[in-house]
DNA sequence: ACTTTATATGCCTTGACAAGTATATGCTTT
DNA sequence: AAAGCATATACTTGTCAAGGCATATAAAGT
């Protein structure tokens, strides 16, 4: 499990990491708050802290667990090469689907040989 | 496979994703580019189709495929959460790791009670 | 010293997924 | 119509990771 993706690819561990924006929390709490065992809260921790999401400290029996940013930076920097294409294009695409919805519902009397045709992705739950 | 993250937990996929940024690309050109074999092309293509992150286009045999923004979009929407905390925070928290590191170098000599001890993950490869 | 509290780890089972191979589908060219 | 090219899909197999349960470690309280 090397990359930061497949790290945060995991449910419990987006959801520890978005409770520990709020501040620093102990093991126990985030069982508490995320309704998991106690062993699964502790392997995920590892594999966060392990991968540099995260920090430990020890206060008496207790670890507190705070957030690292490097990782996320990571992430953030990954996606910096999508932002301008996103920010750019999204509506001149949207008018451009559109438009061929709206074709595709008549019966396309006939291909005029290398005409390209749409395909949509179906929807996600 | 339900979550965007776990749609681009896949190194492969995100790379097609990132050969997608330039411009359009058939199947064929996919898995030249990436040395990977057709199968696996057409399999993670309809992943990240299922999942929103392409669209596709028949010209002729071929199927072009192109870039949408939306999952992305989605994914810069749930690391937001964390910008406020990185940037406001990277400078300090390095000091502070940094000065901890020098005490640990030290004996520590008497452990006050109900002091924190910082553990350092280990570095990724 | 013993018990309780807090966290980590080891073992095991189960499920998911990626890749390979083979084959199906469909368009094109001759 | 036949052959060939481009892509999709079915089936099988190996790998790996997540979770449960039990147990280890360690500090605190009595």
């Amino acid at each position: 499990m090397e990359s930061v993706f497949e790290i945060i690819a995991e449910p419990n561990r987006r959801a520890i990491l978005s409770l520990l924006v709020s501040s620093q929390q102990s093991v126990g709490e985030i069982e508490r708050q995320l309704h998991m065992s106690q062993p699964a809260v502790s392997k995920h921790l590892r594999v966060l802290r392990d991968a540099g999401f995260v920090e430990s400290t020890v206060d008496a029996q207790r670890r507190l667990y705070r957030l690292k940013p490097e990782p996320l930076k990571e992430m953030d920097a990954w996606l910096a090469q999508f932002r301008r294409f996103w920010s750019a294009h999204v509506d001149a695409l949207e008018r451009h689907l559109d438009r061929m919805g709206r074709d595709m519902d008549q019966k396309t009397p006939a291909k005029p040989k290398t005409k390209e045709k749409t395909t949509r992705p179906k929807p996600r739950a």
